[in-house]
RNA sequence: CGGGCUGUGGCGCAGUGGUAGCGCACACGCCUGGGGGGCGUGGGGUCGCUGGUUCAAAUCCAGUCAGCCCGACCA
């Protein structure tokens, strides 16, 4: 392809919204434009990208048993009413009306599309297990679109859904999705991080997110320090469990200011509501603290105690109580609970317990596994300018065995070795694969019969990879201060070919060169543009294909082409039989 | 949803009440020709929108819309 009939649309200057290296490159080397906020429009090279990268995850999915469909990007309401996500999904998903006023929404996923699908056809176990995917548009009202391609309100995806008769047949596809979920990275030369993950909303056990490391990244990701080990996980999943070092001592036991003989005793605190501040008054450290949270939803109060030093984990909390809609609770709601003003919940000297009815709601209490046991510690006194110290587990209050509760950090110990630190990455997600169990094929009534003629409920699983978010990744990480360096399986084009011809001699020559490459099979952008060199050489480097090849008066001169390695920068001169080996060969 | 900032030519920006400017880009001419070149000429803007104050508003005030940034909270 020659620049004359498919031009660049490259540019000097930063968009000045662009904050990552990915969304800034995309733009100014035209592969990318933004038409709205979080809405980018796939420019030609863009485009080209776009489909190489469909066309890899097609050919994966395809030889691991995916079938290719395209369900409609508008999901009709029904469905999510059925599966009781119309309420649950909030503002995230775009809803409409057509001129009956029925309800749509701009599909944000299609769990329940599928299952419908599904459904349709589905009728014996003979027919199972199937994976059915597509490669198709998903919108989601973003709270706040950012960094370009990596989180937009329109992108493209890959996703699939497969149906089966028992775990063992869920188990066998989730493992040749993992094997695809390698594949297609591997050929797209990106490497991903996979890490265990929380499942989240969608429910279900398995599940294993890709994340590609980056400082960009908006999940934070924990990986054990003992590559023996090699333990990965998502920081919203990872069990917490506190670093001996932190205490001198690997019991997680009493380290208060005082003996755990003594009595619990009431001490007034005044103003001083907040941890820290409590703190400062009595010398004590955030540890020795009971830090109290408390939520509730429409029906109940979740009132969870973990220890003062460290942060609540919502989404293992959301986890343990079965929440999906809640909010911090409200004044009065702690009034009631502790009967005191905000910020004196304690666990000793309720007055409530678990299982109990306040405020019209049920309260459930949770306690985290690692106050267990522990004594001499301070606590809200559930009285308005109050805190209790030497609260001791067990005497003043009864944890049990407790529960998993507090985000993880790096420097906690690893959940799975048990011994190793934890160490921190940021990540971005390109990919998730999990197993989603009976959650939509039983609320869809998605039924098939078994051998002996009874109905059976299949079991899904459920595999998404961003397209979109593959090609800035992508970015994110092959790119240098000149601009973007493709793989080679996702450039537009193989060679970028600087034309420096000038007399008839010399534009026969390029025109014979980029005839002979294109012949070997080698993809060709030729620059025949009428600008200058300096134009021509920045922006071959800023679009980034693999190989820059230079022709010009020096090459006539000399026999020999110029031929440079876009990501070492390397340049070589060699004969025009040279030049289609190295190409080919690289 | 809350807070902050910004809306002026295609892009990036300046312009504190008195006839709308700069750089880049664009068009034309000449020079130059292996790393975003030079000189000259030229075209292009209802200053986001609505209302108000004023003899006079891009500029001050109110509202509104949009974009960007920060936060989403642990009492």
């Amino acid at each position: 392809m020659r620049a004359s009939q498919l031009p660049l649309f490259t540019s000097k200057d930063d968009p000045k919204d662009a904050q990552v290296a990915s969304h800034r490159l995309l733009s100014r080397a035209g592969f990318i434009r933004k038409q709205g906020s979080g809405l980018y429009v796939y420019m030609p090279f863009g485009d080209m990208v776009h489909r190489k990268i469909e066309q890899i995850v097609r050919e994966e999915m395809n030889r691991f048993g995916g079938i290719e469909v395209t369900l409609p990007v508008i999901t009709p309401a029904e469905l999510w009413q059925e599966s009781g996500r119309w309420d649950l999904m909030g503002k995230e998903m775009m809803r409409m009306q057509d001129r009956h006023e029925v309800g749509y929404a701009l599909g944000p996923t299609h769990e329940e599309a599928m299952t419908d699908l599904a459904r349709s056809f589905l009728q014996s176990y003979k027919q199972l297990p199937v994976n059915l995917y597509q490669i198709g548009r998903k919108y989601r009202d973003e709270i706040r679109p950012r960094y370009g391609l990596i989180r937009c309100r329109e992108f493209v995806m890959k996703d699939a859904y497969s149906f089966h008769v028992d775990d063992a047949s869920l188990d066998e596809t989730y493992q040749k999705m993992r094997e695809a979920y390698r594949a297609i990275f591997e050929r797209c030369g990106l490497k991903t991080i996979p890490v265990e993950a929380d499942s989240g909303n969608m429910g279900g056990s398995g599940s294993e997110e890709f994340m590609v490391a980056s400082q960009i990244g908006e999940e934070t990701l924990l990986l054990c320090s003992d590559e023996k080990c090699g333990y990965r996980s998502n920081q919203e999943k990872t069990a917490f469990i506190e670093n001996p070092k932190k205490h001198g001592s690997t019991e997680p036991t009493n380290r208060g200011i005082s003996p755990s003989a003594d009595a619990a005793v009431e001490f007034e605190t005044g103003a001083a509501k907040t941890i820290e501040e409590v703190s400062k008054l009595t010398g004590s450290e955030p540890r020795n603290f009971i830090k109290a949270v408390i939520f509730e939803d429409k029906e109940n109060i979740f009132l969870c105690f973990i220890q003062g030093d460290r942060d609540l984990s919502e989404i293992k909390m959301k986890n343990l109580a079965g929440a999906t809609e809640y909010w911090p609770a409200g004044e009065e709601t702690i009034k009631a609970l502790t009967g005191a003003e905000p910020g004196y919940a304690g666990p000793q000297g309720l007055k409530v317990k678990d299982g109990d009815t306040v405020a019209k709601k049920t309260l459930r209490i949770f306690f985290d596994r690692h106050l267990k046991g522990r004594s001499g510690l301070i606590a809200g006194a559930n009285k308005t300018g109050f805190h209790t110290k030497n609260v001791a587990e067990g005497r003043d209050f009864q944890s049990g065995e407790g529960h998993d509760l507090i985000v993880s950090h790096a420097g906690d110990i690893c959940p799975q070795c048990k011994k190793a630190e934890l160490t921190e990455t940021r990540g971005i997600e390109v990919g998730h694969i999990f197993k989603l169990g009976k959650k939509y094929s039983q609320k869809m009534n998605l039924s098939v019969l078994d051998p002996n003629g009874k109905p059976l409920t299949p079991t899904m699983g459920c595999y998404g990879i961003g397209v979109g978010r593959t090609m800035a990744t992508s970015v994110e990480q092959n790119h240098d201060e000149r601009g973007i360096i493709w793989h080679r399986n996702l450039s537009p084009f193989v060679v970028y070919l600087v034309s420096l011809a000038k007399g008839e001699a010399e534009v026969a020559f390029v025109d014979k060169l980029y005839a002979t490459l294109t012949a070997q099979g080698i993809s060709v952008y030729l620059d025949d543009r009428d600008e200058r060199a300096g134009v021509k050489f920045n922006d071959a480097e800023l679009v980034g294909f693999p190989f820059i090849v230079t022709v010009g008066k020096k090459t006539l001169e000399s026999g020999k082409i110029e031929l440079k390695l876009r990501r070492s920068g390397e340049k070589l001169e060699v004969s025009e039989a040279e030049l289609i080996g190295k190409i080919q060969s690289l």
